[in-house]
DNA sequence: TAGGCTTGCGAAAACGGTTTAGCCTTTACG
DNA sequence: CGTAAAGGCTAAACCGTTTTCGCAAGCCTA
């Protein structure tokens, strides 16, 4: 492989003035630029990464965590499209992302995510994932490293989030419309992004004049099947049942669905369901899925942005939070009840 | 952050010595090894992976191409399935895992896929995609980088394979003897795994002394709604429908579902399908998909040991394809049916 | 006691770039 | 005409490691 030096050579300059001709800067007159160009190209020449970061402390490279408590995340769609567009948008930009984890041994030690990092050199981090009470995560937050989160607040930091409170609203609302009054909900587990639901559904609800008994709200969790299943079974079972259920997401409701057709119910005919998220499947479902889609798309693109705006401009940057509104998707998994339902 | 000099100075010993002793030579004496372990772990002294990367050539680091022709190719379950085994098995070796992607820019061109390869010093390359007839992942492959492929054979280079061959001749035959004589076969685009799949179910076919006619053969694409819709909805304005028709994968079956549902069919009374792939979400369909399940789990594990192996030991390794076995999930939507059916 | 082995450590040369400071010509200007 | 500024280039330090080689001291052996 060829390097700067053998350039130099080539061309009968400097190591120097090869490196400042490729850099652009400006104290390099317009031919000998050319000249060095043009070897570059002919000698198929490219940069050494490492050489380069060693030297300036820049690795264009950006640290993803994407990541639940049951491995990478990946898996969930939701995780995984605004994965995708905050690659697309990073490249865009001649980023790189590089995943963070804490299984790389030092020593004797594994690394924590920070160490990980710091060792691998970072320019910016992006965290998407559902436990911000990880002490590890934590500490990466506060690092001072440029960092911007998916879904959670936190002070003085860049972070992109989903409408949750005016989308859950808007939900409900609709719901409320089509004539429901016993709504229940099933919600995830404990995070920023389940609080901020759940509140707004209360909230809502409330402003409706419309109390929410306990037991209209269950525990279970983010895409996954079975205990949502659990908690659908629990509501119908219950001596005043719901008409309505929201799901924790439309993966979830997949589990919310087998609960009622093994009661022998139909939607919507006999309860009404909505989901959240909005991925391609909930509207393949037969009704379609009620739900809210989530802005993916600009959710990752503006994170990326967002991102590297800070790495490259730390001073003038203004940090703040975007939120990002997602849109009311009907689809017919909400049935419109009359007054006496 | 400390460095290695720091650390020198600290123990009043030189460079050398500490680079040593942190990294099991076997020249340095129990106790200044001891020394400089302590004084590292007070420093939090992390090396710099670029600084070593660049004096030894290995960065530990495997660039991972996952692409379709739309972008990245993480919405597929599939493949997000298996990158996320191999990110779990690489992690365990220390190996970190960075996109190949070639937007970055140099100069005026953006860089291809090999040139981002070199750039970035890559120990080893996982390419999992649909389009292995693209020049710029040919080039990569024969490079001279360790890689290894998933779902694409290459001469002289290591591969994992999803048992097409095996696997869709298991499925004709569950079909076949549920009684099925007219199976069409909605298929993906031309690939390598397409052809497996093609050729095994008309070889399956032939074996059993059906003749499958042209027009039961229809194009469609992978992981694509809409175009397996309109195939399926072809094969059903057929004078002589098919009692059973395969989809390309369990996510596209949803197209052909829907185009079923249009036409008033009920599946499997009306009419049988079956999927391929074997993810949650066809367990979760109503009736449940008969399938093929890939075991992504398998393949992503075995995909990183195989290529870290022959980072490791580029001499001794066997270069060698292997075959991963699907199995058979019966599920409920091929009906039995009778001789004249 | 001389010579040869170990053992434990350090000096210094890489690795491939970037960047600062400065040098030598020209050109511009008062 | 003298001096300052600008233009175009280079030398050399530096980034943080790894690794080869050499050296000194201690011990053993003959």
């Amino acid at each position: 492989m060829a390097n700067i030096k053998d350039i130099a050579a080539k061309c009968g300059l400097s190591v120097s003035t090869i490196s400042k001709a490729l850099n652009g800067y400006t104290d390099i007159s317009r031919e000998t630029k050319q000249k060095v160009i043009k070897a570059a190209e002919e000698c198929g020449y490219l940069p050494n990464s490492m050489a380069r970061a060693l030297k300036t402390n820049r690795t264009h490279n950006i640290g993803v965590l994407f990541a639940d408590e049951a491995r990478s995340g990946l898996k969930q769609e939701y995780f995984a499209a605004v994965l995708d567009a905050f690659k697309a948008e990073a490249e865009q930009s001649s980023y790189d992302l590089t995943f963070i984890s804490h299984n790389m041994d030092f020593n004797t030690h594994p690394m924590s995510f920070l160490e990980h990092c710091k060792y691998r050199n970072f320019d910016g981090i992006c965290i998407a994932c559902v436990d911000f009470q990880n002490p590890e995560v934590l500490e990466l937050v506060n690092s001072d490293f440029p960092v911007v989160t998916i879904d959670h607040v936190f002070n003085n930091h860049t972070s992109i989030n989903s409408a949750n409170v005016a989308n859950m609203g808007e939900l409900v609302r609709y719901i409320y419309r089509m004539g429901h009054r016993k709504i229940a909900y099933v919600h995830g587990r404990k995070s920023a992004v389940t609080e901020q639901r759940l509140t707004s559904f209360c909230r809502t609800m409330q402003d409706f004049g419309v109390t929410v008994p306990q037991e209209y709200l269950i525990l279970s969790a983010y895409h996954d099947i079975q205990p949502t299943k659990n908690a659908v079974r629990q509501l119908l079972a219950l001596p005043d049942r719901p008409t309505c259920i929201l799901m924790p997401d439309d993966y979830a409701a997949l589990g919310g669905i087998e609960a009622i057709e093994a009661a022998g119910l139909r939607i919507p005919d006999d309860i009404s369901i909505a989901g959240y998220d909005g991925i391609p499947l909930s509207q393949m479902m037969r009704p379609k899925l009620t739900t809210i889609r989530q802005d993916t798309e600009r959710m990752g693109r503006e994170a990326a942005i967002r991102l590297i705006e800070q790495i490259e401009n730390p001073l003038t940057t203004i940090v703040e939070s975007l939120t990002v509104e997602g849109t009311l998707i009907p689809g017919q998994s909400v049935a419109k009840i009359g007054r006496d339902a």
